[in-house]
DNA sequence: GTCAATTCACATGAAAGAGACCACGGTCTAGTG
DNA sequence: CTAGACCGTGGTCTCTTTCATGTGAATTGACGA
């Protein structure tokens, strides 16, 4: 049972094609005790890890200037424009509007100035991500408690209202990934959220909304588009200079000195540029490439470890994603894996929807419609497990042409994980 | 040969249903003094 | 008399189905040269 050890806790579970070959059970103690005293990799990892908030924020001084002075005048009591910022992911988004609200807060904290920030991320899965569930994580950052469900959403607004309207202060809501929430609430409620001033007597509220999605706007009612955007930022992408200077300055931190192997840094920064000038993603390329080196009792992170790191992380979000999926998405991958497998390399989304059915029947599950695979497969796409691509053949109708872009290496652990799940 | 109409096989959108989960108020019941 | 169990009602949320409409190029068939 080799790395049974490892997977007994489920949220802790390591994939098998993470386990160490040469771990047996016999040297288990003798592991620990090396790595313990063979800490010649990391200074201080939680630098490099995505929720870390440096205190000197390198190549945004002028998207930090700008914040603040959208934000300032709270600090004379003075309700401020709604600021909408966008830009691409590890781009320093939320970073920045963390970093000066925390110093205004401080600011004001020194002047006994009446302000508070919140902040929300709509993307949170069951936390804020629908109009009653931001409401009352909203609510309950201003310490009042509401139920998780089973309220009128009308009543969670009363309440939100009145607890604001207790602060008697000017209030910063700052709503990360605000894209997340459109989606899946509508409009109906940044409308509300927007007008909110019209209905509190006391306090004041200004609203920070931050998207990933350049094309937002677009899709907002022009109504909100007009007051929630009334000041608006756009994070430009770091370029491979900048996102090596980030790198520079997190790594004198987070690692030794003389482990990373020259050069590495500059790969580091060169695979994120590629990537949009993602900044989290070249930290997190680091930090594993960090962790393999460290597992792999090495002295120095290698050129090497970043090539494995990038497959692992990629691999990692596979096998998480496949893992965690519904059943019967499971049988809809588990189709398409199958047509893969007999090596073709474009198939239908009629095949699929027949294989799909069939394996239900062999399952015993009933087979969703036609409808909702569909629904299924443009989530897959989404998701970058499979690529589709809807295509026109005449008289032979419309279909997605769909191919599987999970990576090679990683497929039969996935075909295995999925049978195991299926009960195959 | 040309061109408009037709056709196919889904894609996509909207609305609504099913079922899980939860709060709340009213009613019932058993235990206590 | 009271605390706790139980139940019905009304709410949210997620997943799903049903129904309706949209899509785009191959095919078809009428028409004229």
């Amino acid at each position: 049972m080799k790395g049974a050890w490892l997977g007994t806790k489920a949220k802790a579970y390591i994939p098998p094609f993470l386990l160490e070959e040469n771990m047996k059970e016999e040297g288990l103690v003798e592991y620990f005790e090396h790595f313990l005293e063979n800490n010649t990799i990391f200074k201080k990892k939680l630098v490099l890890q995505s929720h870390y908030a440096p205190n000197t924020i390198t190549h945004r001084d002028e998207q930090i200037n700008a914040v603040a002075k959208i934000l300032a005048p709270t600090l004379r009591g003075e309700q401020t424009s709604n600021l909408f910022i966008y830009g691409k992911t590890g781009t320093g988004k939320t970073l920045v509007v963390k970093h000066t609200t925390e110093k205004l807060l401080h600011i004001a904290q020194q002047r006994d100035i009446k302000v508070k920030v919140v902040y929300v991320n709509c993307k949170l899965k069951r936390v804020a991500d629908t109009e009653y569930r931001l409401l009352a994580q909203l609510a309950r950052s201003f310490g009042k408690e509401i139920p998780a469900t089973g309220l009128p959403t009308d009543e969670v607004y009363n309440v939100f209202y009145e607890v604001i309207d207790s602060t008697r202060c000017i209030n910063i809501l700052v709503l990360d990934e605000i894209d997340q929430l459109m989606e899946r609430a509508g409009n109906d409620i940044l409308y509300n959220l927007t007008r909110i001033n019209s209905e509190l007597k006391e306090s004041r509220i200004s609203l920070v909304g931050i998207s990933n999605d350049l094309s937002f706007t677009d899709k907002l009612d022009p109504r909100v588009k007009s007051s929630l955007s009334e000041e608006e930022l756009v994070f430009p992408p770091y370029n491979a200079l900048q996102i090596q200077d980030i790198l520079r300055r997190r790594s004198d931190l987070a690692f030794h000195e003389n482990v990373l192997e020259p050069g590495l840094i500059e790969k580091c920064s060169a695979y994120a540029a590629r990537e949009h000038g993602d900044a989290r993603r070249a930290l997190e390329l680091l930090r594993v490439a960090g962790e393999i080196a460290e597992r792999e009792c090495q002295q120095q992170v290698l050129i090497a470890h970043l090539d494995k790191a990038e497959q692992k992380i990629e691999n990692d979000r596979v096998y998480h994603i496949v893992r965690t999926y519904p059943k019967q998405s499971q049988v809809i991958l588990y189709a398409i894996l199958c047509l893969h497998l007999k090596k073709r390399e474009l198939f239908f989304t009629g095949e699929i929807y027949e294989l799909y059915e069939y394996l239900c029947k062999k399952l015993n599950f009933r087979p969703l419609t036609q409808r909702r695979v569909s629904d299924v497969l443009s989530e897959l796409d989404m998701l970058g497990l499979i690529r589709a691509r809807i295509i026109s053949k005449g008289r032979y109708g419309r279909m997605r042409e769909i191919s599987l872009s999970i990576g090679e290496t990683i497929l039969p652990l996935i075909k295995k994980t999925l049978e195991e799940s299926l009960g195959l």
